[in-house]
DNA sequence: ATTCTTACA
DNA sequence: TGTAAGCA
């Protein structure tokens, strides 16, 4: 049958372990079916994991990939499930351009402070016992 | 040989 | 998620 696998191959198919299908499935994203203690997954089990690699990638949390798999699963219009994943992005992309902002900064202060100190140890080279006025007397 | 569950890292 | 134990 090419429309059922086992958990090695999907695992082999999405470059995951099967420890991970197991542990999406724990988390309730996947509900494969069950022969006894087997799993047998289905093209709906597929088009989910393709969901959740993808939200993975985007950098969602496997609690909103999991609400938006929900919305996939409930509403055939897919209407709802497009509007959540639309809202989840945006809010995402302000979560990164945020990051990148405050990355720009610590880099830019990073660069001050790396020529600070160049320069400290720079002076401190070039005229070795005249620190401070008034404690030179150890000699 | 593989999968499954459970538990710990 | 990785790893490992003990089953079926």
């Amino acid at each position: 049958m090419t429309e059922q696998w086992g958990i090695a191959e999907l695992a082999a198919e999405f470059g995951v372990t099967t420890r991970t299908i197991r542990f999406y499935e724990d988390k309730g994203l996947i509900s494969p079916e069950r022969r006894g203690q087997r799993r047998v997954y289905h093209p709906r089990d597929k088009v989910r994991l393709q969901l959740i690699m993808r939200g993975k990638r985007l950098g969602f949390s496997l609690d909103e990939i999991q609400a938006m798999i929900d919305l996939y699963d409930a509403d055939p219009s897919e209407v709802s499930q497009l509007q959540l994943f639309l809202d989840k992005l945006r809010q995402r992309k302000a979560q990164l351009l945020g990051q990148r902002d405050d990355i720009e900064m610590a880099l830019d202060e990073i660069d001050r402070r790396e020529k600070q100190c160049e320069n400290l140890l720079n002076d401190k080279q070039s005229e070795p016992r005249q620190p401070k006025a008034g404690q030179q007397a150890s000699g």
